[in-house]
DNA sequence: CGTCTATTTGAATGTACTCAAAAGCGGTGG
DNA sequence: CCACCGCTTTTGAGTACATTCAAATAGACG
């Protein structure tokens, strides 16, 4: 198994020993994902917490009218998912597919928990992901709500250069909380200057 | 010092022994705020992560056209402050301030990093206290991309009806994301049906 | 090459904003 | 006690940013 992403962003924020790493090990699943394949279902509950090792995944969010709305892209090193499903058990509203051809490690729900129980080291480390996760969410609503639409797209261009490569344009916009039509209409006027 | 909302928190995700809880109320800084009042100050780095024990706060950022926005309300019970700063020794962009007479409880942050290593329990607490916010933040974006103002503004509403006895309303305009004149509006059209 | 989906374009429309002025409301001092 | 001040909320007219709808064009894939 191939988590050299994931053992990566652990070791950024604490120190493993053997049996800790081994039992880690133990309890991902991996699971290769072709592109536009989905994990699990929504109106279900999530069973899974979702390590990106290699690609580029998805989550988001499909209104009453079909439109779209996408929470998060995730890269190698990120975690995605439903959190709220996976933590409280509520029914998902998410839907997490594969931009590309990916490789992912699956955290089932209680195993996690174990994890937590056995080794508190862990609580460290995700306290620190969630908390470094909860600024870059605050971050985001301010900009939703200080920033005109051609100003988050710059910011996302300037931040995220390399996602451009993987994710097609509607799923920009819709991560910016534009039409795919607008979009197109800001890029044209940003060519002209 | 009254500590009662804190510890109500954290009994709800930890049991404390006796010297935990004694350590932790002997690095918590008490303080009194009159209404308006302001902790610490935008452009420098945020000392101290604060936990309401009474009244309401609001932490907001002003932008260049000195356009205010709600980053978050926080009554009894919740932690607020630039969390962005208090980790990563960022200059502060947000203020905050009381709405009403407040008591909050100040944790510096070398005394956090300090609680932290020396009763990890800590971390569980934080992790979940993060992992929570983190998932309410996930839905408020949702709304923000999905939901129409007035939509925003029922959602408000109904999850904090008790806000609205503290808050003005160009400060829940700013928290929806829209302007003063434009809630105002909302208000009327509301009250027609 | 044909099909399917994504992107672009343009016209009409709608949601929310700006600006300006009036009305409401709370506190303070004469 | 009420008159005045400062701030918030309301109202209306005009405007701007972004959407909708429809059609054309471009790209990707078998």
């Amino acid at each position: 198994m191939d988590a050299f992403h994931l053992l990566k962003s652990i070791s950024k924020h604490i120190t493993l020993d053997a049996e800790e790493e081994k039992y880690l090990k133990s309890i991902l699943l991996p699971m290769t994902m072709k592109q536009n394949e989905f994990i699990e279902n929504t109106n279900e509950v999530t069973r899974y917490f979702i390590n990106v090792n290699e690609g580029c995944l998805m989550t988001y969010y499909t209104d009453k009218e079909a439109n779209d709305h996408v929470l998060q892209f995730a890269t190698a090193g990120w975690w995605t998912g439903d959190l709220n499903s996976f933590t409280n058990g509520a029914p998902s509203i998410y839907s997490t597919k594969a931009l590309t051809d990916s490789k992912v490690l699956l955290i089932p729900k209680i195993q996690m928990d174990e994890l937590l129980k056995r080794f508190p080291k862990f609580e460290k480390y995700f306290r620190i992901i969630f908390q470094n996760s909860l600024i870059t969410h605050q971050q985001r609503i301010l900009r939703n709500l200080s920033m005109s639409a051609e100003e988050r797209y710059q910011y996302f261009l300037q931040k995220y250069p390399t996602l451009e490569q993987f994710v097609p344009q509607k799923h920009i916009a819709s991560y910016l909380g534009i039409t795919p039509e607008f979009l197109s209409k800001i890029r044209r006027k940003m060519m002209e200057k």
